[in-house]
DNA sequence: TTTACATATTCGTCAATGCGGATATAATAG
DNA sequence: CTATTATATCCGCATTGACGAATATGTAAA
């Protein structure tokens, strides 16, 4: 069984805005390490460091595919926590520079020739069950 | 016009466990530090200090009335943190300890003359158009 | 087995923040 | 004015966490 996250754990890892950017940028899909890289522009052993602590936080999971690992939100097992993220995700679609990350990712998916860190990776792939699918339960 | 907090910010005041204490007591009523101090039994200017924090990062406003000063929470300009907000409240309700909290804040309310900080402490008060009141809007 | 690549971790430093204890401020009471 | 009460702020200390730089680990390719 998930494990209950207190409330001030869960906001502490939130509280970052690095951490807020990876969070948008996975939204409903899982995504290798170097399109967070390659997408925010930051080191990478920052992106590494910011992805463990969400991990610790039992926020995401990540899974391991040969040379590259996929990062995944992971739903809460408490469903106020749930709502909370996706309240969360929601928000941050509203910000601007947040719709800039993600534009840059879709950039980045369709030429990933033209991104130096991503001759080889694989695509991203959506998550079922995901946030942004329980939005749309048709 | 209130200024629009950066998410992270907002995160950051709620990553710790004694502010929340504070605002899932505050609710939809307005207190006076007095019964803070007294419900969570917390040294005065610890709870003095966290205040501050909340009121600095734009989640609370403070008003004074002689001696008393009474905090509430503040509506967030942005629609999307409103919602947070009310979420992260109703997810607080829902957690034993705070449940606990606030059935302290009742007893020290109904019988105020046992409590030592409270013989003249002036009596909470709903807050029109807070967070409760919008949920139940008959 | 060596090499290259993707990702993670460690180290040293620095800023932020939590705490208790002491003290300052502001309002009222006497 | 002085004393008291309610609240806020300051100090020193310890912890946390963010960062860049360097390095380690794990996988696959040559």
């Amino acid at each position: 069984m998930k494990q209950q996250v207190a409330p001030e754990l869960l906001f502490q890892a939130l509280g970052d805005r690095t951490r807020l950017r990876l969070l948008n940028l996975m939204g409903d899909q899982e995504l290798c390490v170097c399109y967070f890289v390659e997408v925010l522009r930051q080191p990478q052993p920052k992106i590494s460091r910011h992805l463990a602590y969400l991990r610790r936080a039992g926020i995401v999971t990540s899974r391991r595919e040969g040379k590259w690992i996929h990062y995944r939100i992971e739903q809460p097992a408490n469903p106020q926590a749930q709502e909370l993220l996706r309240n969360v995700l929601a928000w941050l679609a509203d910000d601007k520079a947040m719709q800039a990350d993600r534009a840059r990712l879709i950039r980045a998916c369709c030429t990933p020739s033209k991104c130096s860190l991503l001759r080889e990776a694989p695509q991203p792939a959506l998550v079922s069950g995901g946030p942004e699918a329980r939005k749309r339960p048709r």
